[in-house]
DNA sequence: ACTTATAATGCAACTCAATTGCATTTAAAG
DNA sequence: CTTTAAATGCAATTGAGTTGCATTATAAGT
């Protein structure tokens, strides 16, 4: 048995993330309030998330937003996100961050939070 | 007139800052339960930020913390943000974080939150 | 293909941070 | 003092996220 059961509301949920980069969880709530509980789509994220094919990330808006991993080894590694502040599309930036080192933390996780404007949006 | 009245809500909540370098609201409210309106406590914070005496940023459970800001300039500057997984407790970390520059995006501000383990946790 | 165990879903109720409206109080300018 | 705009308290509300439980659907085994 796989780790996860390939449903409709998984199939739908993922197919979602071909168009987007990085999508918080009330756009897909709404985008699927016809289709599926909303319980349904936080459950669904959180096993995509523990198979390791979303990685999520807390917004600066303070909203839980989700991303595919890329199939490299670099996906699991710390990336920037960006956000942009016009039309509120988000992304992953495909930057390695090299974590600071300070004597004071043993830093463990990071999340690096970047907004501004999109090339769309610089018209 | 000042930019900010000094009222005794005010003096207070800042009063707290002394002692801890960044603390949530919600922190702050449950602090002062008993000296003032939990409204209050999210007014003051807005001025206080407002007024370039404190900063803001959303941690990685979505909460909402404030920090003093330093006298010098490099205090707008983008610094990163610690929280101890063990403790709970957070800080600015100071060092100068570089905003990475990327062909896509015009970046205007940036969010950098790390977590791991503080020194008083490390026994 | 059929049965069965268990994973997934729907629904309603709930938690908790944060916000809003409005009446009342208080700080500080004149 | 007096005045007035800023600040506060209180109650109600919003909105994201969670939980419990009954029902349904997936996929493994026969």
């Amino acid at each position: 048995m796989d780790i996860i059961k390939k449903t409709k509301s998984v199939k739908k949920i993922l197919n979602a993330f071909n168009k987007t980069d990085a999508i918080s969880i009330i756009e897909l709530v709404d985008k699927f309030k016809k289709e599926m509980n909303k319980t349904t789509v936080y459950r669904v994220l959180e096993r995509l998330e523990k198979s390791n094919i979303l990685h999520s990330f807390i917004d600066q808006k303070g909203l839980k937003r989700y991303a595919k991993n890329n199939k490299n080894t670099s996906s699991t590694k710390s990336h920037p996100h960006f956000m942009c502040e016009d039309c509120g599309e988000s992304s992953c930036v495909d930057i390695d961050i090299k974590i600071p080192s300070t004597p004071q933390y043993i830093i463990k996780n990071s999340e690096y939070l970047l907004t501004g404007q999109c090339k769309k949006c610089l018209v």
